[in-house]
This record gives structure tokens, sequence and C-alpha cells, in this order.
RNA sequence: GCGCGGAUGGUCUAGUGGUAGGACCUGAGCCUUCCAAGCUCAUGGCCCGGGUUCAAAUCCCGGUCCGCGCACCA
């Protein structure tokens, strides 16, 4: 269907997407919230059309994401408590420190005036007293006015929403600025559910909030928004993604290589070429570009302003290994919709080392594995006296130096070295030994492939993606031609003028339709051909018309008429909700009629 | 957070120091046998708070929100 989407938009995409606004405005796709009390920077509400229409992407993301790929769904709260940010490194890694200059009053970014004019070069991870101390001792200066910023306070922004869990303020919590922690805490749970099984994937659509300093360009940047994102746990040593079935979807793809390049440019390729070729590094991600490549083909996203990028070295992550975003072109400019990173085991070690669970794996090995180990077992009688509160220092130097050098013990003493200072004790009181031990597997962390959609960037994509003008019968008109699957009315009924015999027909119609599970709408306002330009206007794909020839011919037909070509066929009464639910998955097409 | 520009019915807009018009939309009615037609009538507005002034939607200050740039984009 895409390949005869219209992109003859006319004018600029500028005003496409102005139009589009207001649009959205007037027809209940999105506005901005609170607007009674002056609204709020950052917050939007999808009107009944928009909640519509959203709730179908999200459907299809889970038809494709979840169901289809055999991946199971959770629901995790929104606020989770403070630990779990400091594992997922949020509380640290999401500051900013800004200082604000007390001549000229502008902000700015304190690790950066400290990078600039110093020799630190990460000044973002140092704590803000010593940031502080740093402006002091470099003198440093305002780079707006040159005024000095010695003395000045330097504040830490959050970009995470804060929250008191019960009464007082003992047990901070915060609203999650990702699902994805939510998948992540859960693991040790739902591990078991996968019966320790790998891989397994783990899908999760709902609302992420981010303090955002400076919200713009309608929904692209909110402060609430909707993330449709899966965690998908491999065994980095054995597991391979099935390529075989996305080897043959074709890519745009813009390489870090391009981007970099003076003159650098697009690549037309195929996931398997791109694989064979090295320019996907993973093939975990490169398995989820080709899953999701035809998917935003099918939801609405113009195929032709649609690429994937890889990320910049420098824009990635120390962890993520490879990365790559899905962009949509918007008014001249590229905005990212998803993200597809191989993130390593680095988010399930992180909540490995601060919480009390385990975020491993038990992997059985094909046989049982009989191996040697030096251990000790050191007489506690003898090291207590000896070394009082050092003395479980000293067992731990042990452990360390039988498993490390084991031939340190062959003597009739063995030497430690405890703080800078070296002891001896007698090989005897630690109780040094090599035991034959059988092993049946050993504990490993997944490694975990994360493609991560924002609902709300799909959304816009596709409404302005669909925004399309063209003439009918000497008159202008405004159309979505958004796809019969997503589209939030699916079709309108009307009656052919205000007649009592022909409304009653129709609002028949109208409820069997609904019956069918169809979303419809009725409307007899006004003549039929402003109604038509209604239900263009917000995307509806079908009209049913009731006229004379309905309620006076021996075989009840109406008309079906088809929003794109504005084209009408009849239909038989008793055909129309089988077709037309044929016509929203798909297995029929209009022409075909 | 800073800078620049903006804010008038649901939407788009005109406007002057003397309390507001238009278009579209919406509703009621007439007309109408398939594409925003026509006619009649109707609903509905100066972002918020201060200040100047006899008088402020208009001028000034502050705030909120929107757009753009800077910064930021986990």
């Amino acid at each position: 269907m895409s390949e005869q989407r219209q992109t003859d938009v006319a004018e600029t995409d500028e005003s496409t997407s102005e139009k589009l606004v207001e649009l959205a405005k007037r027809r209940g796709y999105f506005f901005q919230s609170s607007g009674a009390y002056g609204g709020v920077g950052g917050f939007y509400t999808f009107g009944p059309q928009g909640a519509a229409l959203k709730g179908n992407v999200e459907d299809a993301w889970r038809d494709r994401f979840a169901v289809a790929e055999g991946n199971m769904e959770i629901d995790a709260p929104t606020i989770m408590p403070e630990p779990v940010f400091e594992a997922s490194g949020h509380l640290d890694g999401f500051d900013d420190m800004l200082v604000e200059c007390p001549e000229c009053g502008e902000s700015h970014r304190a690790d950066h005036v400290v990078e600039d004019n110093t020799e630190y070069e990460d000044a973002e991870s140092l704590p803000i007293p010593e940031v502080e101390d740093v402006i002091a001792e470099y003198e440093l200066v305002c780079p707006s006015c040159d005024a000095g910023l010695a003395g000045q306070a330097v504040e830490a922004f959050n970009l995470m929403f804060a929250t008191n869990i019960g009464p007082g303020d003992s047990d901070p919590g915060y609203l999650r600025p990702e699902t994805a922690q939510g998948i992540f805490v859960e693991f040790p749970r739902l591990k078991e559910y996968a019966r320790n099984q790998l891989p397994f994937g783990v899908t999760q659509i709902g609302r992420a909030y981010r303090n955002e300093i400076s919200p713009r360009r309608s929904i692209i940047r909110t402060r609430e928004f909707t993330q449709a994102e899966l965690e998908y746990f491999v065994d980095p040593e054995e597991d391979e993604p099935p390529l075989e079935r996305v080897e043959d979807v074709e890519v745009t793809l813009y390489p870090a290589s391009e981007q970099n390049a003076e003159d650098g440019d697009e690549v037309r390729t195929t996931i398997g070429d791109a694989v064979d070729d090295g320019v996907i590094g993973s093939p975990w991600v490169a398995y989820f570009l080709g899953v999701a490549k035809p998917w935003y083909d099918a939801v609405g996203v113009d195929m032709d302003r649609f690429r994937f990028r890889q990320h910049l070295s420098g824009e990635r992550a120390h962890y993520a290994a490879d990365c790559w975003d899905a962009e949509s072109e918007i008014d001249g400019n590229w905005i990212e919709m998803a993200g597809f990173a191989y993130r390593s085991d680095y988010d399930l070690s992180k909540h490995e080392e601060h919480s009390d669970d385990r975020f491993t794996i038990f992997k059985q090995y094909d046989e049982p594995q009989t191996v040697e180990r030096a251990v000790v077992d050191p007489d506690m009688s003898y090291l207590g006296p000896e070394f009082g509160g050092d003395a479980q220092a000293v067992v731990q130097k042990l452990e360390e130096l039988a498993s490390r050098d084991r031939a340190a013990f062959d003597g009739e003493t063995v030497e430690i070295v405890l703080e800078g200072e070296s002891h001896e004790l007698p090989v005897e009181k630690t109780g040094f030994a090599v035991e034959e031990q059988t092993e049946a597997g050993e504990h490993i962390t997944p490694h975990v492939v994360e493609p991560s959609f924002g609902v709300d960037r799909l959304v816009y994509t596709v409404l302005h993606h669909a925004y399309s003008e063209d003439e009918v019968a000497g008159e202008e008109r405004t159309y979505l031609d958004l796809d019969p699957e997503v589209a939030p009315t699916f079709v309108g009924v009307f009656p052919l003028q205000s007649d009592d015999e022909l409304e009653a027909e129709a609002r028949d119609i109208a409820a069997a339709l609904r019956a069918e599970g169809l979303a419809v709408t009725y409307d007899d306002s006004g003549n039929i051909g402003r109604r038509y330009r209604r239900q263009d206007e917000v995307g509806t794909p079908f009209c049913v018309t009731v006229d004379y020839e309905t309620v006076e011919a021996d075989e009840r037909s109406v008309t079906v008429r088809e929003r794109d070509s504005t084209d009408q066929k009849r239909l038989p009464i008793d055909d129309l909700p089988e077709t037309l639910s044929a016509l929203r998955t798909g297995e029929l097409e209009f022409e075909e009629l």
C-alpha cells in the first residue's frame, strides 16, 4: 500500500507541520494539557482520535514485538524507589550541573565550564563540591560576560521527577525516566518465569517521565511520554538471531563512517548484506532492525522518509557495542523514533551489584566438569588472636592467593601482604587444600539487546506522513491517508440526506458494524460532501452511504466510498460486516470489490 | 535556564489608548437523490497578574504558554 502513498504535500514541510498541529487540535488528535489553567509545558493530551490512533499503534507493536516474537509483556509501576536509580546510574548520570553567573544571570553547565578551561576531561563525574572548588581554584569566569564564578553555588538539576513514597521524606522515589528499568529490576523473577532458558524477551509499553529543561516541537519532546520497549536477553556465547528471516529486508542505512565523511551519504542495502559487510556490527541489532523496518512501513511511516542511523562513537554509551536509531524525516529534519542498542551485560550487572538478588542465569554444561580448585579453610582460633580485627581481611587475602597462585602454599609458611605490611604464617593454619569439584554449569550474566520505541514520536510521524492535500471536483481537499489498521475511525455511516427512513436504516447499519468490532461514526449533519470531507480530514478510510436505492430495491445495498480515491462501489448490506473487516486487515483491497 | 519573536471565539485571523470585526467550523431550520454549494437564524473571543491613564485587548513590568536559536536530548 505504501508504494501508492502520496507525498504530494503542497508547499513546504514546515507549513505541513503547522497545518498538522492545527488539525490535531481541531479534530481531537492531540493538544496541550491543562489549557484552562494556562497550559503546562511539555504535557499533551491525546484527544478522542489521537488516543484511538495511539492505541492502535500500540496494539500493532504488541502484535509484532511481543506476540509474533514469542516475548512476554509486563506492566511495571512508573514510580520506583531511589536505590533502583542509584543502580541504573540515572541518579548521577541524569544530573546536569548548573552555575549561575552573579553578573549577567546566565546559567551555564558547570561541568562544561570546567572542561573547557582546565585539564579536567570528565567533570561531570566529579562531586559538586569539588566542581565548586575547581571553579574557585582556577578562577573560572562566566563564558558570557567574563565575571568571576568563584564562590557561586553549583546546583544539581536532575532530569528525573522526584517524589516521596509514603508520608515524610525518608523514602524518596522517582518517576521512571525510561520503562526499561521496570524490566531489568524484575529480571530475577522473570527469568524463573522463562524457566531459566535463554534467550527470552520482555516487553513493556508505558509512560516515562523526564523533567526536560526545554520541551520542544509539540509532542516530539515532552515531559511525559510513552515508550514501547523490548529487552531481549541472550547468551552472548551461544545465542544467534534468526537472521534468515530478515536478511532480504531492504533498508536505508546511515552508518557512522558516512556521517563522518565529507560527502557521506545514506546506503541502500539489505540486512543480510549489511551484516556480511560489517556495516551493522551486532547481528542482534541487525535482526531487530530487520523486524522493525517492515513494521514501520505497515503502520504508515513513509519509507522514503525513513532511515536507520548509526550512533557516532561520541554519542554512544561506553558499554554499548553498537547502536542504531530509527529516524523519520519531519520538516526536513530527522527525528529519532527508536533506538536499537546492544547493551552487553551492563544493566543486569549493575543491579546484581547494587541489589541482594541474583541477575544471572545458571547455564548447564553439556557434560559436568570436574575441576581442581585450591581452597583455604583457615584456623580462626589461630588467626583471631594473631591478627585481631584484621583476621577477616587475612582470610580474604588467603582466598585470593589460593586461587591466583597455589604454589605460594608449597613451603612451610605463606606470605601475605596486608596494607603494605608483609606477614608470614604457617601453611598448616590456612587449611590449604586442592580439591576436586564437579560443576554442572556456571552462572552467566545475559547480554541484552534493547529496541526502544518512542510511541508519541511515531504517532506524530504517522500523522505527518499521512497528511495529504489534493483536489476533488475542483475543490481542495485535506485528508490523512492513514493505514486502515491504525486509523482511529474505520468507517463513517451516513444517510444520503435528511429523511427519516434513510436515517433509521443508516443507524441500524452503524449499530451492526459496531457489533462487528469496527470503529464506526454516524453523521447526518449538513450535506453528504461535507460529511465525506470531515472523515477525510480525520483519516477515516471508508464511508458507507444509505440512499433511496437501499430502501427501495429488492436487494438492499449501500455505497462504499474509499477515502484516498473517493471512488464508490455498491455492496449488498448483508456483505458489509465481512467485507469491511477484510478491508481493515488488508485481506481485501478496495479495487477488488 | 538565557536570547529573539509571538499569544484576539473551536480554528485561522483584522484591529485602533475610548471595552472588538471577518472567514471557516459548530448548532437549529429551509433546500438537496453522493463529494466542504446556497439561504435564514444562533452560540462563542482580547493568556494571567500588576502598573501608567479619566479610560488598556492596545503602552510598561512580571508571569504562563507557544515557536526559533543557544544549551540539553539519559
